[in-house]
DNA sequence: TTGACGTGATACCATTTGGTATCATATCAA
DNA sequence: TTGATATGATACCAAATGGTATCACGTCAA
């Protein structure tokens, strides 16, 4: 089984939660990145590049630019994650719904 | 809007995750929490702190036991946040739709 | 070619984090 | 009461983390 700790971690970080919500839709450059936060663009940097170990983000060279695009499909395993427990939701609701009907017999 | 960084944050460790798999079920005090690790009591305790502090877990206090509970609807803010990206998912796949429509005019 | 620009990489620093060890306190049981 | 048990709380430590400053390198434009 994969590891998903890279991915959890990435998304641990505020600033990195809000990088994800800068790339919906548009592709930008590491500068691009950094105009929007108050830190250097070092430090951007390094947010983008714990982005890419959790497979968040791809990076496409361009001439001398670096363009991050944001990657939806890599949500996927946090979705799946997370779905074991709906299925302890579903117990609950269930054992609920039992204790109903057997109290309206 | 409330912060969810608590939230993430406690997501981010492993051994935290686990036993959060763990509470799915059944509660347990810190003491049967530990036993499932290598690790100290003290350290285990810490991470049941940081969990509450996420909202994952509620403590019962029973006697000198101290009982901890899953609490799942605290996963609804993530799921929330998930959303957000969904919507940038339906966008590219209704951009695809209309590009293949117009194709095959 | 020559700067200016966008980025990579490294060294360095303060704070946070995950862990241990230790002692204090409250509760249960004999 | 007395001792064992379950936990709380604190001090401490090493490593990871988030940040800066700085320099090197490739690329674009004049």
């Amino acid at each position: 089984m994969t590891s998903n700790q890279p991915l959890f971690r990435a998304l641990a970080d505020p600033t990195r939660r809000d990088i994800l919500l800068m790339l919906r839709g548009t592709d930008m450059t590491i500068a691009q990145v950094a105009d929007n936060f108050d830190m250097t663009r070092a430090a951007v940097k390094k947010h983008l590049t714990v982005l890419s170990d959790g497979g968040l983000i791809t990076v496409r060279t361009q001439g001398r630019e670096r363009y991050n695009t944001l990657n939806p499909s890599a949500f996927a395993p946090i979705r799946d994650w997370l779905g074991f427990f709906d299925a302890f939701w579903d117990d609950r609701l269930s054992d609920l719904k039992s204790a109903i009907e057997k109290d309206t017999k």
